[in-house]
DNA sequence: GATTTCTTCTGGATCGATCAAGAACAGGGT
DNA sequence: ACCCTGTTCTTGATCGATCCAGAAGAAATC
């Protein structure tokens, strides 16, 4: 079958110089700067070109003279269906894309990096720099991106000294969502992790696991809990946790099974996402615990499902589309980074690192802890 | 600020093999040859390539010289945001990606083509070939991508002669849902339709527009569900459409509000996605029409949102996640396109033309028309 | 009229790799 | 001693563009 048009051999540059009796540079201008020959004679160069069946330069061999690929790379921890499906990934990428769109360059997707052992789904992209997202310390896709010695900017973790970074501040966001529950009277906290390694594993919180956690996100998050929860007094150290390998409904709920079986129960269950936490809401459906009467949940992210839910979620919100366009920002507006048509202000960024502001969204899924 | 290691000059192939005192080719070869050369001299290659800082083999540069891309292009209609609101969009994609990661092949994503004027986003991209997802005629970006000579496959729309292409029989799809609806006893129909232009027009019917469609899908679907009224004796032509610029729920639901004003008010009403359907439901709960009782409604895709929605949806299932696979492996498999490592068996083609199976999903959003 | 400036076009070097052909040397068989 | 085969490495051409320096001619300046 033919997909379109059957290419012989490719027709070059050259070629067209050559039926049209001017040089190859000539042609090259007639495409690339118009400015640079005489409109009758560029009105030729065009003619012939479509006559010939000549789409323009080979983007390859102007990339290479150029040193510009016009794309961007977007390192993704998961596979592209879990990115798709995840509410927080797909804002992120919105905002990427809201980048690209203005500067005009490709977005080229590059998943399932915590896997990925094959160093060449990284060597083998032709891009100007690359986003990676939420990838775990030492993930050998990483290290390959930083080899490559082109602008790279991390988004949430991990913190690499001397490497751009867009984040928020967990531990400040994580201390709010816990303080809150604190001031409402809870002295039964439970919480729900994200993973802390990328092992897939998934189950009851493990003081090792923890300590020698690879997900700085997880890590700082927990370690905002646990402050406020010594603030008031509490003892931080062995709140029951559940660790889930994704942060998806499905485990989630798993991990709202667990602790809510647990006794005593705890009022009030801290979640380290907000898919987590809509898990915990349907554990404590499917246990008939009341929220927020019963149990209050606190979430983490702010996704457009938090204010649809039933009860409506409280939680952190954190801007994830901004994130995405200030990680992009950030990256062409790296030195070395061509900046094409509008240049625009750059972002304040403090070091390497951008932080973006959280924010307490209090809703309907918290409320005073029940009387003991 | 300092972005990763700065890179002054690039190091390369030929530096490394003179540092080493051996030939690029050599060298070259420790990376994309290993059996070329002894295991002790490459250990001596990777060494210094790892003191020197040197990532392996510029991939433009090898693309230049080998011809292949290692990625393909997307090509979506819409700006990337809404592909990723759009489950029928995302479900594609997600099958792509199946394919590209059998492959390990990069997806790079070119979004907003009906809008895009400019054809340097296509010719731009260094891609082995191209899938341009649901496009009206004349689409400057398509003719770009046509011209390129790179393969090409279109999914659902347009179709070109000669031009590969994988859909579903949406004639057969729209028949199956209006014929349900006919045998359910229903006389007075309406339609909410996707856009017939991309000019952004949404409201009443318009037979010169329909006529001059440039959007293949909706002109079938509209065939196939007057087909199915002329069948049943109905006047078909004269059915009240509603036609929206987009397809999604709130579009949908401006739709449905319209067709349910008119009176006499129609007892059942076609949409022609799922999206658009779920909008007429939020219109009937608005208008307080009760579904199915008072009011059948059909849709179309099959949508994970089809299932969950109160009542569920009788629709025509397409599928999409195989649609995106099929597409991909199609234009992996064809001629010219090269396919490392696992050859699998090529996918059963009719002519240039894939056709996926459709299939009536009857669901609780259908019944019986009430009595006149 | 000579000199400078501007516009328009050309030739050759270059980007950084891969590839095809072949050289050098080893060992094996007769 | 000879030829053949295989392994290991090198040389030079090549992929298809852009960039730099400069030539040729027209127009402007003094």
């Amino acid at each position: 079958m033919d997909h379109g048009t059957r290419a012989r051999r490719r027709i070059t540059l050259q070629d067209l110089a050559g039926t049209l009796g001017v040089s190859k540079t000539t042609v090259s201008n007639a495409f690339s700067r118009p400015d640079q020959l005489s409109p009758e004679l560029r009105e030729r160069v065009m003619e012939a070109a479509r006559a010939a069946g000549y789409a323009g330069p080979n983007p390859v061999a102007r990339m290479l003279r150029t040193g510009r690929a016009g794309a961007i790379g977007l390192i993704l921890p998961e596979s592209l269906p879990f990115a798709l499906d995840d509410p927080t990934t797909s804002e992120l990428i919105r905002g990427i894309a809201d980048a690209c769109e203005e500067r005009r360059l490709g977005l080229l997707i590059v998943p399932g990096a915590t896997r990925a052992r094959d160093p060449r789904t990284i060597t083998d992209v032709a891009v100007d720099g690359f986003i990676a997202y939420s990838l775990p310390w030492e993930t050998p896709a990483l290290q390959h991106v930083l080899a490559r010695g082109e602008p790279v900017v991390i988004v949430d973790e991990p913190r690499i000294p001397g490497v751009a970074t867009v984040g928020v501040d967990d531990f400040a966001g994580a201390q709010l969502a816990a303080g809150h529950l604190v001031r409402l009277g809870h002295r039964r906290l439970g919480i729900v992790a994200s993973p802390f390694k990328p092992d897939g594993y998934t189950g009851r919180g493990d003081a090792t696991r923890i300590a020698s956690s690879t997900f700085d996100v997880a890590t700082r998050r927990l370690q905002g809990y646990r402050a406020a929860m010594a603030n008031a007094g509490l003892p931080a150290d062995d709140v029951p946790l559940y660790e889930c390998a994704l942060s998806d409904e499905e485990l989630g709920r798993q991990a709202g099974r667990d602790l809510l079986e647990r006794r005593p129960r705890p009022t009030a269950i801290l979640a380290m996402s907000d898919r987590l936490a809509l898990g915990v809401l349907a554990a404590a459906r499917d246990l008939e615990v009341a929220v927020p009467a019963e149990l209050s949940i606190v979430g983490f992210d702010d996704i457009p499902g938090a204010t649809t839910s039933r009860p409506s979620l409280t939680t952190v919100r954190q801007p994830l589309r901004l994130k995405g366009y200030a990680a992009a920002r950030y990256l062409l507006d790296a030195p070395g980074t061509p900046s094409p048509d509008a240049a625009s202000e750059p972002l304040p960024a403090d070091g390497d690192e951008i932080s973006l502001p959280v924010e307490l969204m209090i809703r309907r899924s918290t409320a005073g802890a029940p009387p003991a």
